[in-house]
DNA sequence: CTCCTTTGCTACGTTTTTGGTAGCAACTTG
DNA sequence: CAAGTTGCTACCAAAAACGTAGCAAAGGAG
């Protein structure tokens, strides 16, 4: 229910996306996500960090083995959001 | 990513979650989300029936069969948030 | 060293979203 | 009829997010 909570806040779960495929800096993370304000991003990068998703490394923000874990059990969404947009398109 | 965008709004997710056992009225769904403001139940409810999640049927609100799509996409999550909670307390 | 760039991040004022309470209209029940 | 329940809107206060500017630190180039 706590992990419901700390995901259905904006930019959680684009933040955990974007990473999913390597580390990425601050800046670069934000230009992924649609330039979100610094102010926000940090906090995400913060509460996600305190929730042991990642971490700040060498070559900026990148997951932590929990955080891979969670990509992996979001994976059947990544597909699921597939079929729903191809529904939407038709009608 | 529209998905990520539809989700990732506070309660969308827990609104769903709490309409994964059968329908629920508009005030029994209010009190299972922690008494959310009607306002925003309203709102949200709007957006899933619009995404056509859920639908407004008989006995409450109910998933649609592409919402309970989501929600067995949703289910390894479930499995990732127990074990997380678990390493969470331990430190 | 100085100059320039890039980094992570904070300040701050505005806009948007959410929260909380009250309550209405429609419907059922007795 | 009165009394209860339903879905939902109005209203205002609080919180969160946005957007822009900019700072301090770190690195490289000349």
């Amino acid at each position: 229910m706590a992990a419901l909570d700390l995901l259905g806040r904006r930019w959680s779960l684009r933040i955990l996306w974007e990473l999913r495929e390597g580390p990425l800096t601050f800046r670069a993370l934000r230009e992924a996500c649609d330039g979100v304000s610094p102010t926000v991003l940090n906090g995400r990068l913060a509460e996600l960090r305190e929730a042991a998703l990642l971490e700040s490394g060498e070559s900026g923000y990148e997951l932590t083995r929990t955080g891979r874990e969670l990509g992996r059990a979001l994976r059947p969404l990544d597909a699921w959001s597939e079929r729903w947009a191809e529904r939407l398109e038709r009608g």
